[in-house]
DNA sequence: CGATTTGTTGAGGCCCCTCAAGCTCCGTGG
DNA sequence: CCACGGAGCTTGAGGGGCCTCAACAAATCG
């Protein structure tokens, strides 16, 4: 299986960093941009920041020597990433589309209070993502998956997916085939409607729920 | 799937908690022992403790609704276990063996930083178990298992299985059969030696780790 | 509007699961 | 001490779900 992950394509707005209006209520720094495919930090990297995404995605994930790749964690707007135990970061993480994110300096700006709040909803989202990828099929894991975004995106109805297929698999441990699938099959069956490739409406959320377990 | 994750038997010993000397340096509290298959707490209830393994092991697992079970983690003697995001269980954290537990209150005892450290440890120690189950072969997921516990056992070259197959394949996404399957192969390539059904000795320790990618 | 990336669908094979039978280990009681 | 029973483990045979390989379609971008 070959994934193209350091396959870094350079923002096309020349460097990263950008001023930009504040447009976010709570964000403090200046927002920047990031083209797709852009690495916000490296595995073995030193952490110091952590990171608010403003717009766009982020992948967290390890590589194995054989070019096998799995994503530990997608972050969609509004939430926090960066944080790690050590002092050092034990993943990459990328932009999955165009992303702009506003550093949080991990000294003040956050109290303990939230840190640990942040840690323990990750360690949370990490041991669910483990249900989903430990015992689940092919289609409970697409509707685990498109359940969670939902979610996540403010219980919507109707999905922007910020992530190729190749992405969603390597996170769900599926291959791009299976994944490509498995959406066909859930729009089949009525329980989804596609607006474009990446526009996903979740027309029978019960049935969907019903899928995941 | 059926797996008698609820089937309860009872300490052999009358109850539960029984003091006994500190055998252990670190230990402040009483040691609390527990029979095979004891519940420690269920998910849904009041979180409010740490427990420390003084000997024996925990599983920690949920149950989807058709009976299938995913272990998320097991902790060893000297780990630390019952931090939880929201107050709340997530899990249900039973004994796999006969072990003995103290109680760690979460006011004092412990300070912010160590919980911190503890939180960050139990999401990256996820990450990587999410690593191995997401796209591991069931051979390479025998082996991370085994280097895992060698690791946490103190980097010993002979391990004392703490669980049963069953427990290892709930938690390595396998079944009962692959799991002896894999040990079996890894037997007969000379990797590993047999002292007893429980007891494994690392022999080749260099080609049990080209296995884990 | 052509080139390239991304996504879809089909055919075939493999790895792991399922089902089944027999074995080992261990605690219990005679 | 040994016989016995049951739980746990091992091994085999067969089947199914996902992966692999392949071709084509759709979307994206310069």
């Amino acid at each position: 299986m070959f994934t193209s992950a350091r396959n870094l394509t350079q923002p096309s707005t020349p460097a990263a960093l950008r001023p930009l209006a504040g447009s976010y209520p709570p964000c403090v720094g200046q927002i920047a941009l990031f083209a797709p495919d852009a690495e916000i930090f490296a595995q073995g990297e030193r952490a110091g920041f952590l990171y608010r995404v403003e717009f766009g995605a982020i992948r967290v994930y390890r590589l194995h020597a054989d070019g096998r790749r799995q994503i530990v964690a997608f972050h969609l707007a509004g939430e926090t990433f960066g944080l790690e135990a050590g002092g050092t970061h034990s993943f990459f993480a990328e932009t999955t589309v165009h992303t702009g994110l506003s550093k949080v300096s991990l000294a003040g700006e956050m109290v303990p209070q939230e840190l640990m709040a942040l840690a323990l909803r990750s360690m949370l989202h990490a041991r669910e993502h483990l249900l989903v990828v430990g015992r689940q099929s092919a289609l409970e894991r697409i509707g685990a998956f498109l359940v969670d975004i939902a979610v996540r995106l403010g219980d919507v109805d109707t999905i922007d997916l910020q992530m190729t297929r190749l992405d969603i698999g390597d996170y769900l441990g599926l291959t791009i085939e299976t994944v490509s699938r498995s959406f066909s099959r859930l729009r089949d069956e009525g329980i989804v409607k596609f607006h474009g490739v990446k526009t996903i409406e979740i027309v029978q959320p019960e049935r969907l729920a019903l899928l995941c377990g």
